[in-house]
RNA sequence: GUGAUUGUAGUUCAGUUGGUUAGAACGCCUGAUUGUGGUUCAGGAGGUCGCGGGUUCGAGUCCCGUCUUUCACCCCA
């Protein structure tokens, strides 16, 4: 008796027809990132613990998955251990994590590599991360990250050149309504200067970061229970209330927060980035200065993004930021770098929510060979290695079956030509040639074929 | 981690207060059509009712456990 099999809780299965429409966004992305000059690179599904742990806080330490030692894992441990529980329990019977995220990974390859590598060293990489998270729609315990950073430098062309990777790669995927939401720790802390709340970042970050979701007042009050002055929410409140197009968001900023001096810095810097970009050519940017953005990760210094797309039902489909010292926790100290993240799957269903995914992407096989008997089999194998050898994505239907059965296979596999070969065929050297969708039928020598499906397959 | 929620055919879902042989649509297979797929028509196959235990003369239906799904919180992509 068989059990029905199935799947570890948040994982999933990615069939053809999906995988076809991933690789499509994949694609799109790693040739952007390319063409700014960012390398591939890869690092191990596992790492060591003590790389892993405390790095995301509490939280996320619980959330990292533990891989078992092998063989007697318990053979470290003691009856005291089970005692004492987890804490003690825990490095005894498992030294390795599968990864929780890119850019830890990428820190530790930094510091491990930093001899050899040239900076500002520029790097992409998309790969899957496991967290044993809780899972809803849209997050899952492994799900693909893709991610590029830049370290070595402190330029704000980086910054600028992520605003220029962000909008290509969505306009080449078809979005046209998205924003790009930029913000400043700098900003931020000088907000939190100004209304008198120095030391309590953390709190007030978090609390704004909700504020597009739960609105100003429960911010408000989230902020009185962790005892903010009724002075300070409401200096905060006419603060967060900036807004329009950049130049007067930057002009009022200045009157409210130019005081201090982290606060200026992050204006201006933001300001430059502005410019930067249309420097770069780029001058319809969908990029506007966000006061309210604030991103939980606190290991950024500088600029943050986010970026949204507008009217549909997903959160931030990509985020990041600048970080002053990401490798100095593996020992490398002032090491500047910038890096920013694409969620693949939360692009997908953007784009599935939107209608925006081409069929092109679900075509696997150009064309199809059907055939009547074994001779017109043999005749259409000699064709088939024709069309590979010109780099056309070809099959020959394997056995011999009805031509309903043939046509029918190409029909749910989506293959968009088929050509069909018996004894008239054979005899002239003109072979039937269809166009599935249009159903239209003509008679052509295999290299007028050859001809009709090459600028198809480019 | 806390509190809810879901699970019945390949898929989406019906299934009455516990009562005979668990249904539909779509999909799949066969035929109408032995040189042509998508449409149409006719027929057919397909279910350990998530899994394990319990209550009962009798459980898809009630109870307990477990796994899974979804949702809110937390956090996050």
């Amino acid at each position: 008796m068989s059990q029905k099999p199935t799947l570890p809780k948040g994982t999933r299965d990615f069939g053809p027809q999906v995988m076809g429409r991933r690789n499509y966004i994949i694609d799109t992305i790693k040739q952007v990132f390319q063409k700014f000059g960012f390398m591939p690179l890869e690092t191990p599904a596992m790492e060591n613990l003590t790389t892993l742990t405390g790095k995301y806080g509490d939280e996320g330490d619980q959330l990292l998955f533990k891989v078992l030692n092998s063989g007697n894992f318990l053979a470290k441990t003691s009856l005291e251990d089970y005692e004492n529980g987890v804490k003690s329990m825990l490095h005894k019977v498992a030294e390795k994590g599968l990864k929780y995220d890119l850019t830890v990974p990428f820190a530790r390859y930094v510091v491990m590599n930093q001899h050899d590598l040239t900076f500002p060293f520029k790097r992409y990489q998309i790969q899957p991360v496991w967290r044993a998270d809780r899972p809803q729609r849209g997050r899952y315990r492994e799900f693909y990250q893709c991610d590029a950073d830049v370290v070595g430098t402190d330029s704000l062309i980086c910054e600028a050149e992520i605003i220029l990777m962000i909008n290509e790669v969505l306009q080449k995927l078809g979005f046209i309504d998205y924003s790009i939401k930029i913000n400043h720790r700098g900003i931020l802390s000088g907000i939190a200067e100004e209304i008198g709340a120095k030391g309590k970042e953390t709190d007030l970050f978090v609390a704004i970061d909700k504020l597009d979701k739960v609105g100003i007042d429960k911010v408000a009050d989230e902020l009185e229970y962790k005892g903010f002055t009724k002075e300070s929410i409401e200096r905060l409140k006419t603060i967060l209330n900036i807004s329009g197009v950049s130049e007067s968001v930057v002009q009022q900023l200045t009157e409210n927060i130019g005081a201090s001096t982290s606060g200026l810095k992050g204006i201006n810097e933001v300001q430059e980035i502005i410019n930067l970009v249309s420097s770069l050519g780029l001058d319809d940017n969908n990029t506007e200065l966000d006061v309210t953005l604030a991103r939980g990760l606190s290991y950024y210094t500088g600029a943050i993004f986010e970026v949204k797309i507008n009217n549909v039902s997903i959160g931030s489909v990509s985020g990041g930021g600048r970080y002053d010292d990401l490798t100095g926790i593996f020992g490398l100290k002032d090491i500047s770098g910038v890096g920013f993240s694409f969620g693949i799957d939360r692009l997908y269903d953007c784009l599935d929510e939107l209608n925006l995914f081409n069929d092109e992407a679900l075509i696997f096989t150009n064309v199809l060979i059907v055939h009547f008997d074994q001779e017109s089999l043999n005749y259409g194998l000699k064709i088939l290695s024709e069309l590979r050898s010109v780099g056309i994505r070809a099959e020959v239907y394997p056995e011999s079956a009805k031509l309903k059965k043939q046509f029918g296979y190409a029909d749910k596999k989506n293959i968009p030509f088929t050509i069909a070969i018996g004894s008239d065929e054979i005899k002239s050297g003109l072979l039937s040639f269809k166009d599935m969708k249009t159903g239209e039928q003509k008679k052509l020598t295999s290299a007028e074929i050859i001809k009709n499906l090459k600028p198809i397959n480019e």
